[in-house]
DNA sequence: AAGTTCATGCAACTGAGTTGCAAAGTTATT
DNA sequence: AATAACTTTGCAACTCAGTTGCATGAACTT
């Protein structure tokens, strides 16, 4: 059995030709991609199937998103232990030249202090600057 | 001269009827509020200008946007001498439940140190979960 | 083989945000 | 006060990401 299948079994997926298409790209990434740039990835694209399929990932947990801010959410895979909880979330870089979303998967998201009666789910922290590529 | 006036004026923004208007508005808000909220707050609406004025307030630092994911960003003041550079950012809070998007303004953006050659611009900190009113 | 379930493809739609342009209003100049 | 220059506002049209309904097709179950 391919390693993609299992990688998708492990997390309840169904592995299908479109998903094990999917996610091989989304493992060539070095950064996030957004719906729109998956679907430029492929010469005949099925908006919805793609947007499904990244619905799916999402929800099982195969991969996270990140609203950067830019206007489309960009989609990034997770690591093969992650659950997604607050204690698994790094930051995310958002290059404000080259426009890349990074994962810094080594800087945790620090913890913070709610107010009284307020509790946490889940924390979306996106550092914006200029990433080191663009400083070359 | 009215007080709005000069909170206009001390953000070099030309005091109009319509931007006296919207600051009020703003200022009787204690959540963070969207364009498509704001337009709901008049009868007769012109989306345009009210998109423009926003855009205006939030050049000039009068107000901050807060991407909460939503798909729709959100406005709230600035305080009076808020700059908007990193150590005047304070966390947000997006409530699951009443969707509601707070301004945590005692509880600054920790700093984060970026991998080398990553430098700074901006953070936008946005946490999930359930607010004080929603646990009532 | 027939039935069930799930994935895919296509079309149509929603809703936030944005732009161009003309009209109205404001401010400066003569 | 009249004119010119500039700014703000209103309207219409548009872009683009995301989403839904429904029909078709594939895979799996009995
Ligand atoms: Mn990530
Ligand atoms: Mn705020
Ligand atoms: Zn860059
Ligand atoms: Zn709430």
């Amino acid at each position: 059995m391919k390693k993609s299948d299992e990688r998708l079994k492990s997390r309840n997926i169904k592995p299908t030709a479109m998903r094990e298409l999917v996610l091989k790209i989304l493992g060539e990434q070095d950064v996030a991609i957004s719906l729109p740039e998956l679907e430029q990835k492929f010469e005949k694209a099925e908006r919805t199937t793609l947007y499904r399929t990244l619905k799916t990932f999402e929800e099982n947990k195969l991969i996270h998103s990140i609203d950067d801010g830019t206007g489309s959410v960009k989609y990034a895979l997770c690591n093969e232990t992650c659950q997604c909880h607050p204690k698994d979330l790094h930051v995310h870089f958002l290059c404000s030249k080259c426009k890349q979303t990074y994962c810094l998967n080594d800087i945790p998201v620090p913890s913070v202090n709610l107010p009284t009666h307020f509790t946490l789910e889940n924390i979306n922290m996106v550092v914006k600057g200029i990433c080191s590529n663009c400083h070359k």
